[in-house]
DNA sequence: TTGAAAGCGGTACCAC
DNA sequence: GTGGTACCGCTTTCAA
């Protein structure tokens, strides 16, 4: 690994000054085409690569986002990891919302840094990459208010969050409330569900709003709704009509759980997810849930940065997206 | 998104000079505790975020590793696209690779910065993003040796695929021949086929491999072996009776279109995958394939990354992973 | 069209 | 223990 080039070499070899070579690079119409011509040759001799950091500090910014995340994805410890070892990290609602995100923000040149949303502390960590990035999307976000308002009169942040609220935090959500209210009033309606259990723990805000809509729909309907989500997978056969998770990976999970058991979904109890994840047309039966434009989310997100940064002064934006009703097997459809 | 505040602002605040506004931070040991407060205090106060760039050009090295991906996984457009719409990106092995990556270098402090691997100009974005980091691992890799040459000469660079040569690349690769043959033996001996098909694209040297191995077991066992692989997705059923693909996307997506013509697996015909992705437990029946250890590559890939830095002088690393053949529905087993 | 030179925001060596 | 200061590599006026 030697020593690596720079504009200073390259300016030499070529017999030019510095200010041609960066010239040759960022606007070749203004450089003769000769002088390019020995320039680039010069360049490719050397091997030379520019330096990003070098870059950054002079134009004062990276062309690159930074993404931040944590899906709650990571079960809790327990018969869940011994049954499931295989089926612990994928799929994950990330990696859809994520896809999206990096099309968007490459298509327009921006680089993406993704930062460990799982650190033990995120705050330095968010403040590490803020350091580093034009922008940052929280997926969704666990930061200190204080880490928040840092990192946010920086750069924009958009969180895709559910009830995300900060003067200078952007923020994209879902409809959990309305996706959690059809789904439930469809076990109701149309299979006659009279009683159901939340699975998941409810430990972001949208997992909280989807557990508060599940309750209210159910109590709406006149069925007693569970105080709480069941504390940890179902360990035997609870009667119950219909397990409702917090999430597709949760369900896929169960599903996994209670076949091994000899318990037929949808025969013996409903299985439900949200998120509406690819792998949820993999699974037998295929799995009914609630869809999220993921892709859309991710666009989405890179689109309020780039506002941003197009105007700063812009206000901060919010968006809510629709979610929609995907009703499959698994609930006893088709 | 006011200017953020420098280590001048936060010194001048702070009443010290900027040299103790670093040490503040880089060797907090070496400033008097009530210095140091009051650095902390004014740090906050400003909401100072450190720039990456300055520190980067400073020190000569990004605390950063990066991606660059292309599995292939996009398949070719025609039917499969309208009857796979959903399934098309996901779930995909280089997340699973990618996973064990991030998990590595997060642990020793290095963020991860993602290029677009499925950029028109690969290149470009290749010395683009190493212009910005301390490592690259592509997945797998598809530069020219041109690019490979300045780029590994600059930064340690490893490789995620097979047969990748060059004196500075370090790579990774599994043992594509092995598992393949492991897999049409087991098709031949314990469910006694006569014909079979390879499903997918050769576009890499891994896919390659596979088909290779795919065609030489066949022979070997005295059974008429394809010449190319099936153009694109089977159209009708074919007379064949196994589909062996090149990838668990692959298999998985055919399982789809499989079971939508009303074709039974592997009743009528066998599917089998190779990957061993966590989407083939999901699928039912469950997928036969061959199995990568996915976060053992990239964690080895970090690994060798790491050793690079650590002795630029030591020599490049090659290693082959073994992989294993699981038995699983798709095939009549179980 | 090309060159000289002043930053950009940190780091770290060398004095004090 | 703290401050002064010379870089790090590139961009970008301003002159020539």
């Amino acid at each position: 690994m030697a020593k690596s080039p720079t504009v200073y070499d390259v300016a030499q070899a070529a017999g030019v000054s510095i200010a041609t070579v960066s010239f040759t690079f960022s606007r070749p119409s203004r450089v003769k085409p000769a002088t390019r011509a020995a320039v680039l040759a010069a360049a490719q001799a050397l091997g030379y690569v520019p330096s990003a950091s070098a870059r950054g500090l002079a134009v004062g910014h990276t062309k690159s986002f930074g993404l931040i995340f944590w899906d709650g994805s990571t079960p809790p410890a327990g018969r869940f990891d011994q049954v499931n070892a295989g089926l612990r990290h994928f799929p994950r609602w990330v990696h859809e919302v994520q896809y999206g995100i990096e099309r968007a923000a490459w298509s327009q040149g921006y680089a993406i840094m993704v930062g460990d949303g799982d650190a033990s502390d995120v705050d330095t960590t968010a403040v590490d990459i803020a350091g580093r990035v034009d922008g940052l999307v929280l997926l969704p976000h666990m930061l200190t208010p204080e880490t928040l308002m840092r990192v946010a009169e920086r750069i924009p942040v958009v969180s895709v969050t559910e009830g995300a609220d900060h003067p200078h935090l952007n923020s994209i959500t879902v409809d959990n409330r309305q996706g959690m209210t059809d789904l439930v009033r469809h076990l109701v309606e149309a299979h006659g569900i009279r009683s159901a259990e939340f699975v998941g723990a409810t430990g972001t805000p949208d997992y909280r709003a989807r557990f508060a809509a599940f309750r209210d729909t159910l109590e709406e309907a006149g069925i007693p709704a569970p105080a709480a989500p069941a504390a940890a997978f179902p360990t035997s056969h609870d009667r119950t009509d219909a397990y409702v998770c917090r999430t597709d990976a949760d369900a896929l999970a169960l599903l996994e759980q209670l076949q091994a058991r000899g318990v037929r979904v949808p025969e013996d109890v409903i299985v439900t997810g949200f998120d509406g994840l690819a792998a949820g047309l993999i699974a037998r039966p295929t799995l009914t849930s609630v869809r999220q434009p993921m892709h859309d989310l991710g666009v989405a997100a890179v689109e309020l940065l780039l506002n941003r940064i197009a105007d700063p002064e812009s206000p901060t934006e919010h968006r809510r997206f629709p979610v929609e009703l995907t009703v499959r097997q698994s609930c006893g459809c088709r």
